[in-house]
DNA sequence: AGGTGTGAACACTTTCACAGCA
DNA sequence: TGCTGTGAAAGTGTTCACACCT
């Protein structure tokens, strides 16, 4: 497992924490913003210049990245490269992650040819459906497989991440397939909740929900309770 | 504008209060989980039940409704169809919302064919592209139009909400455009953070950020925040 | 001077526990 | 008896403000 303390600093790491999904989300942006710098630019960024790409507040970036080390230097900022390369540990980007893509309908398609998960370090390196018209076509340097042989695959690769983009009524059955085939994080596509062991990380993406959200606040413009 | 408050109990509605972002994501869940209901089926549901289906606890689902008024019966529980209805005017769902797709990429048309929309309320009414070689294409309904003039036809059809599927480096341009014409709501599926006006509301769905929580999750086992 | 790191205050959300009604 | 509706308590996340270091 990443080590993300053992930071350059000699200030001794801060005590291990909970870190809520606010936070985690935060530190995607800010690294994101990091690594969209293009050309020679400044060499050290400030909490406050973090906190305008990213859309929050400078205390919030600054109590963000002191729940994992000192990685600024008082008065002049964070170094652009130093942060980068802190932020890629702590998120667990300094690897590749092996991923599945369950699924190769409309959605399944559109992500897999995305191609910011390979740059951030997520390859997708086996597709399944169940549609024999599909099964056998090759997309770019994989073959999308039976969906049948799914758990041999997934153990014989050791893949830990799978991308869940089918149907919601098949979605549970494929779900528990996968785990017990050794997935431990799944990114669900699927309109429906997942009841799985609480070991396993599920993320939602559930675009019905944001477009309903949506709706409720353009319905109710005086109480979002941002305003 | 849709007045929740006129439900059918004699209770007076409750004083208008602030509703956070998870609150008005659970009752997305709620009323999802009420129409995933087919069948006759039984006419009640309990907050427990609903808790079940939606991934929460029973307290939490009879707080989120009791912002909106007092739709249960102490002993019995919610009526089905009564509870679907109130989900359906408080989300903001009794009416149509014509929405324009900007971006006919691989996202953008994957969305298109999503019909989940279309039976939520949702009707895409416009697709907008760049792409000289994607203009004047039909799809269904719709033939894709330089975004060019998109302008015009969002004004034409007073168009108040956006699914903004584009790269990154042309959505914020994008965006300030489909506010000046009228777009109120936007469903940002661009991994760039958009600068907008307070009144304009914007959900992200941005799933190299999900990937990343991911990733940090497996990485980090013991520090989730909700372990 | 300038900007980080952080305890303390504040704000918000969830859970508890129980009164009250069908 | 059974289950809702809701104040009060507990828990969690954000903002403030300033000591401290460069």
């Amino acid at each position: 497992m990443t080590d993300f303390t053992r930071h350059r600093s000699n200030t001794p790491p801060p005590v291990q924490r909970k870190v809520s999904d606010s936070t985690i989300r935060r530190l995607s942006h800010y690294l994101r913003s990091l690594e969209t710098r293009t050309g020679p630019g400044p060499v050290t960024v400030s909490s406050e210049d973090l906190a305008l790409e990213a859309g929050t507040t400078a205390a919030q970036v600054r109590k963000d990245l002191s729940l994992f080390g000192s990685f600024g230097k008082r008065g002049t900022g964070y170094g652009v490269s130093d942060l980068t390369f802190h932020l890629r540990g702590i998120l667990g980007l300094d690897r590749v992650w092996r991923v599945a893509l369950l699924g190769a309908g409309r959605i399944g398609s559109a992500l897999f040819e995305y191609t910011d998960f390979r740059r951030r370090g997520f390859e997708i390196v086996a597709v399944f459906d169940r549609d024999p018209a599909k099964i056998g076509t090759p997309w770019g340097a994989v073959t999308i497989q039976d969906v049948a042989g799914m758990e041999a695959v997934l153990a014989r690769q050791a893949i830990r991440v799978a991308i869940l983009a089918v149907p919601a009524a098949a979605a549970q059955d494929l779900a528990e397939r996968a785990v017990a085939a050794g997935v431990r994080g799944i990114l669900n596509f699927a309109p429906a909740p997942l009841r799985l062991p609480e070991a396993v990380v599920v993320q939602e993406v559930d675009v019905v929900t944001e477009l309903e959200s949506l709706s409720f606040q353009l319905t109710h413009p005086d109480r979002n309770g941002a305003g």
